[in-house]
DNA sequence: CGGACAAGCTGA
DNA sequence: CAGCTTGTCCGG
């Protein structure tokens, strides 16, 4: 049975680490190789799998059993070695990698490959072509470049310019952005795949492959550049563990592949900037792509207009589009007793209590509902100290005389055709043009408990600046009040505002990058977030490994802190793992 | 993950 | 001690 080869089988059983050998059946040899989606028998029953060797020696001694099935094409081999770096740097399982680097339906034959295009070109800004040429043109055969654009510019010209030199991976951080890019790219005649649907199309070859986070592990024939769109967006980094981020998958892909990685974003992150070259247009050219910027110091404001000052009434009254943000959800998140100011606190856990629609008194910690009276004095008038979302809808109605709709994560009113919106930040995802986007409490964003919370706050306001324009672009209507960015705040000289309003990101990131350093948080540092039932067994047996800080625990869960992530990373890979619920957060968010 | 098998708990 | 639960191990 000298025909028979032996390959090497990850089954695709989350709680399987382990790989088993298999023979590949003498008809079926032309269709296994490295990455082939197969199915086998294991313990009696049939699971699916990737092969992840080709013509291995088995261990002797053993009967071997032979493939059940082909299923169908899989990932080539450098993403099955990309899936074991990741399971490494994010403590998580290869296989699960695997999976995002899987069509999500059986492919048992590939279209034929499409042809390189002769030439593409798309008409862009002189200024953005050249900083495009200089940063793709600085990483051919490798290496980071990070190419910072206002928000306002188009990519699809960066894009074509890197198109040029060879096949290309495209990020987005949506599926929508993506499709969007990639119907662009087509039209500029560019051959190109758009995933997840496309993913034949990609494994058969072809010049673009575009897509959203999980296209970081698309298959792409000749790599040769990776661009990262928006490398400051969060929807690049996984929720789930393993908290893989995009930005990471595609910089080491590259670097594998010889291919160059240009990382472009407004507000880059200190993880980009720390990646590579910085590249930028000129300062002029960069401030002309933000809008103008309307701060409202909130201490010289009238304290009784609370949220609605002066410039918010104004705006709704003057007939433009206006899109109110604010993060609070609810009709209210604090109040106080109208006669005797005692805070309306829950009477299981003392948290503040918020008011639902029905007027009924909601913990948000522990979810404990009652009538809405003080416990001290037994008044049933309370004060609003800080509203949200649905109350300030209808304060907003009184005040523009029109319909207002409100947006919030998990109920959306749709692109309708309404003049004011008011919402969470979520109402920028959902709308494509404002006049003016107003921040309400900007200093909620400001000082949020969030290591991030900069860049966080940073990042709303680019989003805000595309709904309306940058100062060169924004809508020549006649409205006094037309392409504006209003930010409430009582921190006007904060280097976030300051950045939006000079239109000069690098403000945000040499603030940041001294907190960072004085606080030792990431990237200065590594960091994982250690959480769930399991994790006290976890850190008990982790012990101190060289070099990894072990802080905590608060409200059960763990850091582990090391200088980088070849320590943490190779600590947690050693590391044993107690039965039962644990998370390990690589990179974690929200600390 | 899920089956196999071994070691503990219960009840007449 | 059968009969059942709970735990640990291992798969090609």
């Amino acid at each position: 049975m000298n025909d028979c080869r032996t390959v090497r089988v990850l089954p695709d059983v989350p709680a399987i680490d382990k790989t088993f050998d298999y023979l590949v059946p003498g008809n079926l040899g032309g269709q296994v190789r490295v990455g082939s989606v197969v199915r086998v028998e294991l313990h009696g029953r049939r699971v699916g799998g990737r092969v992840v060797a080709d013509g291995v020696e088995p261990p002797p001694g053993l009967n071997l059993l032979p493939l059940a099935k082909v299923t169908g094409w899989g990932p080539p081999p450098e993403l099955i070695e990309l899936a074991s770096w990741a399971a490494w740097r994010w403590a998580g399982r290869p296989a699960s990698f695997l999976g995002t680097a899987t069509a999500d339906r059986a492919v048992t034959r590939l279209p034929t490959a499409a042809a390189r295009p002769p030439e593409a070109s798309v008409p862009g800004l002189p200024e953005v072509q050249a900083a495009a040429r200089d940063a793709v043109g600085s990483v051919t055969g490798g290496g980071v470049a990070t190419l910072r654009l206002p928000p306002t510019v188009d990519m699809l010209p960066v894009v074509v310019e890197g198109a040029a030199r060879g096949d290309t991976l495209v990020l987005a951080p949506s599926v929508v952005a993506a499709k969007h890019l990639g119907m662009r790219l087509r039209r500029a005649g560019l051959p190109t795949a758009i995933l997840p649907n496309d993913w034949p199309l990609a494994r058969a070859g072809c010049s673009v492959v575009v897509g959203a986070r999980a296209a970081a592990w698309a298959p792409v024939r000749d790599l040769s550049t990776v661009f990262v769109l928006d490398e400051h967006d969060e929807a690049y980094q996984e929720e789930r563990s393993p908290t893989w981020h995009a930005r990471d998958v595609a910089i080491e892909r590259a670097a594998r592949a010889g291919a160059g990685c240009v990382l472009v974003s407004p507000a880059p992150t200190l993880e980009a900037l720390g990646a590579g070259r910085l590249f930028t247009t000129s300062r002029g050219f960069e401030r002309s792509g933000w809008p103008v910027i309307d701060v409202v110091d909130m201490r010289h404001e009238d304290p009784a207009k609370g949220l609605l000052t002066d410039r918010v009434t104004s705006a709704l009254r003057s007939g433009a589009r206006v899109v109110c943000v604010l993060n609070r959800k609810g009709r209210s998140r604090l109040l106080a007793c109208a006669t005797c100011r005692e805070l309306a606190r829950c009477e299981r856990c003392e948290s503040s209590v918020t008011q639902d629609d029905a007027g009924l008194f909601v913990c948000m910690r522990c979810g404990q509902t009652r009538p809405a009276v003080c416990e001290k004095c037994g008044s049933t008038k309370f004060k609003n100290l800080r509203v949200g979302v649905s109350r300030l809808r209808e304060e907003l109605e009184a005040l523009a005389e029109t319909s207002v709709v409100d947006v919030t994560g998990e109920r959306s009113a749709g692109d309708g055709d309404a003049r004011v919106y008011v919402g969470t930040e979520a109402v920028l995802h959902h709308l494509r043009h404002a006049d003016v986007v107003a921040y309400l409490d900007f200093d909620q964003e400001l000082l949020a408990p969030r290591y991030r919370a900069a860049e966080q706050a940073l990042s709303l306001l680019v989003r805000g600046a595309r709904l309306v324009g940058g100062r060169e672009t924004s809508s020549s209507s006649a409205r006094s009040m037309g392409g504006r960015l209003l930010v409430q705040t009582r921190l006007p000289q904060h280097e976030v505002v300051q950045a939006a309003l000079l239109g000069d990101a690098a403000r945000v990131a040499a603030a940041e990058n001294e907190r960072r350093t004085a606080l030792g948080f990431p990237p200065v540092t590594a960091m994982a977030a250690v959480s769930g039932a399991a994790a006290e067994a976890f850190i008990d047996s982790f012990g101190a490994p060289l070099g990894v800080e072990v802080l905590g625990p608060s409200d059960g869960m763990w850091l582990l802190r090391a200088p980088d992530h070849r320590t943490l990373c190779d600590a947690l890979a050693a590391a044993a793992r107690p039965p039962g619920r644990l998370r390990v957060e690589v990179d974690p968010r929200r600390i």
